[in-house]
DNA sequence: ATCCTGACTTGAC
DNA sequence: GGTCAAGCCAGGA
């Protein structure tokens, strides 16, 4: 634990993030109080894939709500398919109503 | 130990 | 309103 709390905490708010919802990095940072740290959200989605579940990380884009992570997925589309079969429509890379469907941990979850 | 890179964000021009 | 630059932490070479 420790320090890899940070890494096992993104894992656990990823996880909860509702299905036909999306979030930022910077949201979950600021939720685990690194919010100066928003890229090592992405970095600990790296290891989403191996994480027990696996972790939605397609539920996880940028602050602008544009399909950033899509090229870590096994294809570039995988992301997009993935998103909208949880219901989100995603058009240009971006996802449709971002800030409607924008899902805040720090108030959803509380 | 140093340098570079990266799934981000914000601020300034 | 778009583009550029800097800040940030961690990991790999």
């Amino acid at each position: 634990m420790d320090k890899y709390n940070f890494f096992q905490n993104v894992y656990e708010v990823a996880k909860l993030i509702p299905s036909g919802r999306v979030t930022s990095y910077g949201a979950i940072a600021a939720y685990l109080g690194a919010k100066s740290s928003a890229r090592m959200v992405g970095w600990a989605m790296n290891g989403a894939g191996a994480a027990d579940p696996e972790i939605p990380a397609h539920r996880v884009v940028n602050h602008q709500g544009l399909l950033t992570g899509k090229h870590h997925f096994g294809t570039p589309t995988k992301m997009q398919e993935l998103l909208e079969k949880d219901g989100v429509e995603v058009k240009n890379d971006r996802v449709v109503d971002f800030e409607t469907r924008f899902w805040d941990p720090m108030k959803e979850l509380l």
